[in-house]
DNA sequence: TGTACATCAGTGAACGCGCGTTCACTGATGTAC
DNA sequence: TGTACATCAGTGAACGCGCGTTCACTGATGTAC
C-alpha cells in the first residue's frame, strides 16, 4: 500500500528501455542507437537519460537482466505445458517460437547482442545460455532420460539443444512476423535438429575416451 | 603486364575496406561505423569515399562478397587437407579453428552481419551457410558416407553442422585471439558437438515419418 | 498533525563538436584520330 | 608518334544539423522532529 500511492516510480526508467527496445524491433541496431534518439522515441526529454543511466550501454546492460526474466517466465511455462515426454522436444519448441513472436523486440535484441560491440552484455547473455542449458540437463535428469550419459556428456548435448535453438532465433526474426507458413516451417526444422540431437545423445557411448 | 603499370586501381577502395574491418577488428560494430571515422582509419580524405560507396552499409554489402572469398578458400583447404574419413570432424574444426584465427576481424564482421541491420547484408551471409552446407553434403555423398539418409535428411545434418560451427565462431570470437588454452578447448567442445550430430545422424531413421 | 529541510526526477536553454554531404578544383590516366 | 579531349580518383573548404553533455531551475515526494 504505502509506496503504490507515489507517482510510479522509474516509470521515466522503464519509458527508456521499452523504447530502446522498440527502435531495435524496428529493425534497428541496438549498437548504432543515440541518447537522443532514444528519449525522443520515449517522449522524454535528454537530459531526463542521465537520471536513470550513464549511457546507452547502460541501458543495455539493464535491459539484458530483463531479458533474463523473460527467458525464466518461459521456462517456466515450458515446463507446466511439456507432460509427455514423446512429444517434449515439439512442444518446447512450440513454446519458445510462440513466446519469440510474443517477445520479438527482446528476442532481437539478444542475437544482436551475442556479437554485440558490449563485452558485459555479451557475458550476460551467454551466463543466461548456460543457465538455460544447466536447467535443461537437471529437467532431463529429473524425467530420468538419457541416464546412461555422464554428467560432462549430457551437459554437452544441452548446450547443443540451447545453441540450436538460439541459431533458429536468428531463423525466426529474418522472417516476417507474421509469415505463419515460415513460422511453422522454421519450428519443424527446429525441431528436427533438436530430435537429431537427441538420437545422437541417446546412442553416445559416455564410456569410451 | 599492360594494366600493371598504372597506379593500382581500387587502391583506396581496398584501403576503406580494410579499415572499416580494422575497426570492427578492434571490437567495434560495424552498425555503428560512421563515413569519417572509417576513412580516418583508412587515411583518406572524407571524400573520396563517396568515389567508391554510396554510404556504409554499401561497403559493408561488399565486404560481404569478400568474405565469400575467404569461406572458399577455406573451404578448398579443408577439402585438400582432410584425408582420413576417422579424422574429418576433428581436422575440419582445426583448420576452421585456424581460418577464425587468422581472419578474426572478417568473421567478428560475419557474425555481426547475421543479426545485423542490414537485410541485404544478412541475407548474403545465410547464403553463404546454405552454400557450405549443400558442399558439405555433396562432400559426404561423395566419400559415401550417411549413404542410409535420404537427401531432405542429409541436408538437415549438414545445416546442423553448419550451424554449430557457426555458433562456436561466437565462443572464439569471445575469448583473447592469443589464449591457446581457451581456444583448444572450443575446438574440442565443437567436434564434441559435430560427434554427436553425426551420431544422430548415423541412427537416424529416415524412413519413419 | 504540522513545519522545515533534503532528496529526487524532470525541464529547457545552451555549448562546442563531429557528422554526412556538396562543391569546384586538380592532376593523372585512357581514348580518338 | 603526337595532340586534344574525356574520364576518373583524390583534395580541401564549407554547409547546416543533430549529437552528447552541462547547467541552473522547478516542483513533487520523503524524512526528522
Amino acid at each position: 500500500m504505502t509506496d503504490k500511492q507515489r507517482r510510479k516510480p522509474g516509470e521515466t526508467r522503464d519509458k527508456l528501455m521499452a523504447a530502446a527496445l522498440a527502435l531495435v524491433g524496428k529493425g534497428r541496431h541496438f549498437a548504432s542507437l543515440g541518447i537522443r534518439e532514444v528519449t525522443r522515441q520515449a517522449g522524454v526529454v535528454p537530459t531526463s537519460f542521465y537520471r536513470h543511466f550513464r549511457s546507452v550501454d547502460d541501458l543495455g546492460l539493464q535491459l539484458v537482466d530483463e531479458l533474463g526474466l523473460v527467458l525464466r517466465r518461459m521456462m517456466r511455462e515450458a515446463r507446466a505445458n511439456v507432460l509427455q515426454a514423446d512429444k517434449l522436444i515439439e512442444e518446447s519448441v512450440g513454446i519458445f517460437v510462440a513466446h519469440a513472436q510474443a517477445n520479438r523486440s527482446f528476442f532481437r535484441f539478444m542475437a544482436q547482442g551475442l556479437a554485440g560491440e558490449s563485452r558485459a552484455v555479451q557475458e550476460e547473455i551467454r551466463s543466461e545460455m548456460r543457465f538455460f542449458a544447466s536447467e535443461l540437463a537437471n529437467d532431463l535428469r529429473r524425467l530420468r532420460l538419457m541416464e546412461h550419459l555422464s554428467d560432462a556428456d549430457l551437459d554437452l548435448t544441452c548446450d547443443l539443444v540451447v545453441r540450436t535453438v538460439a541459431f533458429s532465433l536468428t531463423d525466426l526474426l529474418s522472417i516476417s512476423e507474421d509469415d505463419d507458413y515460415q513460422i511453422a516451417q522454421v519450428r519443424k526444422r527446429t525441431t528436427r535438429f533438436l530430435q537429431l540431437v537427441f538420437v545422437g545423445a541417446a546412442n553416445w557411448n559416455s564410456g569410451s575416451a
